[in-house]
DNA sequence: TCAAGGGTCTAATACGTATTAGCGAAACAC
DNA sequence: GTGTTTCGCTAATACGTATTAGACCCTTGA
């Protein structure tokens, strides 16, 4: 399968500088890698080494370096999005340009293994996942991560950091603060007198999911609010009827998730629409983690959601640095950090209707 | 520099599963590459084989079958961008999306070649951009290319493709008409009744800028218009006092062309707020080639720039589409394309204002 | 003169897979 | 029974670099 080069010149390897400079290839590989051992070498024969290097335009082969084992920059950014990459733009690229831009200022390169999921049929596949090993680690994302290929990644030592919080124990990850950010959220609506919400999440059970539910309850447990029906779970095509049902209950205010998918958001703002409802007039709406930048506008209006945006971009970055450290053998605690996320104002946010106010029970 | 594995367990090799199955390595790489040779094999062996790999869970290291066989499924995409990775959003995340897309759609994993640019200090240092070896294949993309250290990447046949339109003879590129769409733009503008034109340009001397520079002149000539001083280099912090010059001279439009540093087109936003004019009542503006989705608008408004917008995503997939031909060896005809721009209305555009109506000369 | 010690460098090997030439055995033709 | 072909497999090598044990030479000291 070697293809011959069709024109002729080979590109240089470090024996043809070895023969150039009339020394071994193991010499030329100790000068070029600037080691110890290389620099204890004599002046002359360094010199003509690099001669021959630089006469040549040798550049290193990442691939036969990195076989030796040693590490060739470039890190590896594996995606587990479900709806990747049909909807590429969506909350994949602010964390890719954070990655991206500290890769770059650390001089690393970057792979993006997007295809390997791909030819696979599923980004899970544990052949897909082991690819990654091209790379000297690699940084995980996406909603749902298949706990076996890495674990078996884990076990070889193979750097690899989470981008997002991870339930698995000594896994290391860079992740936001749902929790906290939610409860502010709430928070701020009691504050604007909403007495009766709810909380739409997705069925599944990815963390990112259950923070922002434990984040809600609890804002909701400290602001003295109901919690008996107020986390809903739903795919975003249920929600015509169980809207009405809700205004019926002295619903003012709906808190929404942002996924990957966007069902629960896309859905409600469909169901929205269909009741003839005003945001904020008739009802408020609250998004929890909307992508830096891409905050989106309620339905119907050009009103901005308010609620929290999710740092991508810092989280990007510090999962590069993270990572860097750990293939650097930093072994050092804390491999776990969750980044604050930004709350944000919004013309979705306003005073609860007083008509409809239900007085506190307690 | 053999890290050891920490937990043990070495990941299995091929080694390993030719003594389970009692063959040897050559036969076990035959079989699980399902090679012609490999399936001329006896049924026995190769079952075995197979069941061997399964039972210690093989996956073929990517870094030792790309050392031999030279190909891996990895395609790079190199930046040139002068303001990468600063501006990182900007008209390298259209691109990007694209060549994803299609990388992702044949199977293809992304290199992005950030970090060889910016350890090296310069993203044109020849040592960086040989690094791109790493992978089959390479996509080139910015306006100001290199072309000694491509050369030599041509010399020794690698295959690559450009994104943009090349002069040099014979390289690929996958590029777009900014000829025709320009002097379309020239030709709208003219309808409305404009005779009297600026195009400004940058000082380089990219295709992309010398193409909307003959596209311009091209549609002025077809139209009629006086040509002379229509050509206005800058580096965009000249502005003031020349657009003061143009008013006095009949001016009524001004084309500009849109780069990655966005200075003229920034030079002429502030010019034109100093001036306190007001567009489109006193001045129509056409933008050259905006990035898909990034139409941005205009100063001192909500206007959207009226122009054409760069088809940036359909270049990324067609380049992908190119570099998988040339990479399988096919080089027949045509490794060069120039696709379409997409002619955008916008509010930046209106008739020309009559009191300053400057009858045609000729 | 011999041993010891350092300074330079190289031979050998490892990394894990792909490929090719060809070996031994069996089947076939005469 | 001797050539010839075919079949099924393996030994050997290549890919390009990193690493280590130690070879070789030159000093130095006794």
């Amino acid at each position: 399968m070697n293809q011959p080069r069709p024109t002729g010149r080979r590109r240089p390897r470090q024996s043809d500088i070895a023969r150039l400079a009339g020394v071994s290839q193991a010499t030329v590989s100790l000068v070029l890698r600037g080691t110890p051992a290389g620099m204890a070498l004599a002046k002359r024969t360094r010199q003509s080494v690099l001669d021959a290097a630089e006469e040549l335009g040798y550049v290193p082969d990442p691939v036969a370096t990195r076989l030796a084992s040693a590490t060739n920059a470039m890190l590896g950014l594996y995606t587990f999005s479900a709806t990747f990459p049909t909807d590429v733009a969506h909350s994949y690229y602010p964390i890719l340009v954070g990655v991206e831009e500290e890769a770059a200022a650390q001089g690393q390169d970057l792979i993006l293994f997007t295809g390997s999921a791909r030819t696979a049929g599923r980004a899970d596949d544990p052949a897909a996942v082991r690819r990654v090993r091209v790379a000297d680690g690699c940084l995980f994302f996406g909603r749902h991560v298949p706990e076996e290929p890495v674990r078996r990644l884990a076990e070889d030592g193979f750097p690899f950091v989470y981008i997002g919080r991870r339930d698995e124990p000594g896994v290391p990850y860079v992740g936001a603060d749902y929790v906290s950010a939610s409860a502010e959220v709430v928070a701020r609506l009691a504050a604007l007198g909403h007495r009766t919400l709810r909380y739409l999440r997705e069925h599944d059970q990815a963390p990112a999911s259950s923070d922002r539910e434990e984040g809600v309850l609890r804002g909701a447990r400290e602001a003295g609010l109901d919690t008996a029906d107020l986390v809903v779970r739903t795919d975003g095509r249920d929600l015509d009827t169980r809207l009405r049902d809700w205004r019926a209950a002295g619903v003012t205010a709906v808190v929404v998730e942002q996924t990957d998918t966007g069902a629960a958001l896309d859905g409600l703002g469909a169901a929205v629409d269909a009741a003839g409802l005003r945001c904020p007039e008739d009802l408020s709406l609250a998004l929890l983690g909307a992508p830096t930048g891409t905050r989106g506008t309620a339905p119907g209006g050009g009103a901005d959601f308010g609620g929290f945006v999710v740092p991508m971009r810092a989280m990007g970055r510090d999962a590069v640095r993270l990572l860097l450290r750990l293939i650097g053998g930093d072994r050092s605690e804390p491999t776990r950090r969750l980044l604050p996320c930004e709350p944000v104002e919004g013309g979705t946010l306003a005073p609860a209707p007083s008509p409809t106010h239900h007085p506190r029970k307690d």
